[in-house]
RNA sequence: GGGCGGUUAGCUCAGUUGGUAGAGCGCAACAUUGACGUUGUUGAUGCCAGAGGUUCGAGUCCUCUACCGCCCACCA
């Protein structure tokens, strides 16, 4: 036997040398396939963000992508798995921020440019930190076709589309109540915003001949308005007047308006009406013509309409006002309340609802065409549930904010007019006045959240509308992701999809959970259980690592991981390994040739793998990679191992030539067999152990055929 | 308030179309230079959350209840 079959196996030696003949061999790009792979089998790698390293949720989606891409290529289709690496704009801002802060700097005193300019040289100096990461865990994708979001042509592509879509009426620039964070001094979308359970005090002040009650006293100098409910006895006879309010900075007029709204159970049924800072009023305000006054500004203070509380920060002035309010004897009572309050996600600052002028996308429309799609069975969801979280969404769009008052992303292409305010989209920068008033204009300094251009990713990395992977490959077979993005980025993709192409840009959608410690808690640092994929491949090897978060681990839910559990799939790696080196041992000589099989026992053997092919097979194309992994698993250690092998022992050591003969190419073609079967999930060992199998030429195991089953 | 899921062995979880309960880890006893001690053999532990229903048959389908989790949300 080959001296370099030691013993045991060691994931070490073996990794980065088989990735390396992979890698050189042309094979993870399709074109360079041999000529029996004919279909087109295609998924685009969700990009992984550019701005740190991969954690193991990561790990685990290359992990279940390279699984369906191995085995589609195996399956003798031309597979393509296309990376990517995403800018990630408000994320890898955050995190470069981070940096700025520790170094004692802040973005707010740095040039656009030069801000840019530093982001960009870190992204990109990330980016192939990360490349290499995602080589580490095995990932057959192929590089000659990798995208970065802000390659030339996907700049030029989203440009484009917004143009498009400003055009076909579909994105319009308004003012309107965004979510604002004052620490970043940026809008969110409503889905980067979290809900958090907030303490805090429930106000009831007197207001004229009614008593409001409300959780911000302070922005009272911005009140336009009383609002009720118009069927509340109590206050039927004010609605439609006008009447005088008391505040510390003198009086007020205010109209009572009726609105359905309004609760009458909550508070005192009354409520003031603040259409600049908050949301529900902004809407009611619209309904009812109301004007709004801002009060404050877009640092979290107070400006010169809150009179002597101006340049305060919100929660000094609140409790200035409220002594303020009592002095006067305008407070009633006031209450512990305990609400929801919107919170910027990544740094927990809540909410400012302010009215700025941004574009939107109508999302009406496109929604509506989505739903179609789904309701025709364009979309399969796995888990199924999905597909109900999906159709739920879909019925209930929101216009979309698109933009962000970031640097780093793509820039909006558009004009804005400083006299009338009118925007334009001018992707040549050439225009000069504005369309409408001829007014001055100037360059729009936003940039486009990230999701409208990663909404059109399947598009662009495919080369739409005209490139030859898009004309042969779309739609593309799945799109795996996490389930976290069922709202960002999912309904993003198929919208734009179905507006810019005209088909959905994926079949399948194939969710994946988080993956939680070994009690089922989430990961994370403050807690300390965070495990560290790029660890666990040096502990315990690659192939053991992929075996532990696939196995158990339906689409759709979460899953546990314990480290013990990669070592028991390292412990596998090595049976494998032994089994091997066992038949090897037992069959000097022999090249598997099935027509040798002779005995009625090895007959049945043979006819047993078959039938757990075929059902291993149908996982695989049900997407049941939680349960392929384990039968394989079983069969290999506690069927094949455990059984069939013990019992060849005897029949080797026995007289029976014909038997050994038969069973000698029994063992031989049912391992060989499951080495493949094994190979989409442990491809490192699977490769290193196909190498030693007596064959006529030399091949690589990832492009070998997948057992037949009939 | 709305939506989605979960409740199965000590722990973490599988269980695809309804057909006499499974895995990993853990636990107990035994084996030992055998391909493998990163091993083998044997074993213990489950009224599959509770109640009702459909069925020849339910962990699996239906209804209700209880508890747990996640997501969404404009009662100030």
């Amino acid at each position: 036997m080959d001296d370099k079959f030691t013993k045991p196996y060691d994931p070490k030696s073996t990794e980065d040398r088989i990735y390396t003949v992979w890698e050189q061999s042309g094979f993870f790009n399709p074109d360079n396939l041999p000529a029996r792979h004919k279909e087109p089998f295609t998924m685009i790698m969700p990009p992984p963000n550019a701005n740190g390293d991969l954690h193991v949720g990561h790990a685990l989606f290359i992990t279940v992508e390279d699984i369906m891409t191995r085995y589609k290529r195996m399956q003798g289709f031309k597979a393509l798995w296309i990376p990517g690496a995403d800018h990630a704009g408000f994320e890898t801002q955050t995190v470069y921020e981070k940096k700025l802060e520790k170094e004692g700097r802040s973005r707010f005193k740095m040039d656009r440019d030069e801000l840019y300019k530093e982001i960009y040289d870190f992204t990109i100096k990330n980016k192939a930190t990360m490349e290499n990461q995602v080589r580490k865990m095995g990932a057959s994708c192929d590089w000659s076709r990798e995208k970065f979001t802000l390659d030339n042509d996907v700049v030029l592509r989203v440009g484009e589309t917004f143009k498009k879509m400003y055009d076909d009426g579909l994105i319009y620039r308004g003012n309107g109540m965004v979510n604002w964070c004052t620490k970043h001094q940026t809008s969110l979308s409503d889905v980067e915003t979290e809900t958090k359970e907030i303490n805090d005090k429930l106000y009831y002040i007197k207001y004229g001949p009614v008593t409001v009650a409300t959780v911000r006293p302070e922005t009272i100098f911005g009140d336009v308005a009383v609002a009720v409910h118009p069927e509340d006895p109590r206050y039927k006879s004010l609605v439609g007047t006008t009447i005088t309010v008391q505040n510390p900075n003198g009086e007020l007029s205010l109209k009572v308006v009726g609105d359905e709204i309004v609760e009458r159970e909550f508070g005192t049924g009354a409520l003031k009406i603040t259409p600049a800072h908050d949301k529900n009023d902004f809407e009611l305000a619209t309904r009812h013509h109301l004007p709004s006054v801002e009060v404050i500004d877009q640092f979290g203070k107070l400006n010169e309409k809150a009179g002597k509380y101006a340049g305060m920060k919100i929660a000094e002035a609140r409790k200035l006002v409220v002594e303020d309010l009592q002095t006067m004897g305008l407070i009633e009572k006031i209450e512990d309340y305990l609400h929801p309050v919107p919170t910027c996600y990544k740094c927990n600052t809540s909410i400012e609802p302010r009215i700025l002028p941004q574009w939107y996308v109508k999302m009406k429309p496109l929604a509506d065409k989505a739903l179609d799609a789904y309701n025709a069975g364009k979309l399969t969801f796995y888990s199924e549930n999905y597909g109900k979280i999906f159709s739920y969404w879909m019925s209930n769009p929101i216009d979309w904010n698109i933009s962000r008052q970031i640097v780093w992303g793509i820039k909006i292409p558009a004009k804005i007019c400083t006299k009338c305010g009118h925007g334009f989209p001018d992707l040549e920068n050439t225009a000069v006045k504005c369309q409408k008033c001829d007014g001055e204009i100037v360059a729009d300094t936003d940039t486009f959240d990230t999701w409208f251009s990663s909404g059109q990713w399947p598009l662009i990395a495919l080369g739409f509308p005209d490139g030859k992977d898009f004309l042969e490959r779309y739609p593309t077979d799945v799109m795996e992701t996490g389930y976290d993005l069922i709202f960002k980025w999912i309904p993003r993709m198929v919208i734009f999809g179905l507006y810019l192409a005209g088909d959905v840009p994926f079949k399948n959608i194939y969710m994946h959970g988080l993956v939680n410690d070994a009690k089922g808690k989430k990961m994370s640092k403050s807690k300390g259980n965070v495990i560290n994929p790029l660890d666990m491949t040096e502990k315990y090897g690659t192939d053991a690592l992929r075996m532990a978060l696939v196995v158990s681990n339906p689409p759709g839910s979460d899953t546990a991981l314990a480290e013990n559990k990669i070592k028991g799939y390292k412990n596998f790696a090595n049976k494998v390994w032994n089994v091997a080196r066992f038949i090897f041992s037992n069959t000097e000589g022999v090249t598997a040739d099935d027509s040798k099989i002779s005995t009625d026992a090895d007959k049945a053997l043979m006819a047993e793998f078959a039938e757990l092919t075929k059902d291993i097979t149908s996982d695989f194309d049900e997407f049941r990679f939680h349960l392929a992994s384990e039968k394989i698993y079983h069969y290999v250690w506690h069927r094949f191992a455990d059984v069939i092998l013990e019992e060849s022992k005897n029949i080797f050591s026995g007289e029976d030539l014909k038997a050994k003969t038969s069973r000698q190419h029994t063992i031989l073609s049912i391992f060989t067999q499951s080495i493949k079967i094994l190979h989409p999930f442990m491809p490192f060992v699977t490769e290193e152990i196909w190498a030693y199998i007596p064959k006529e030429k030399e091949t690589l195991l990832m492009i070998e055929s997948w057992p037949k089953s009939d």
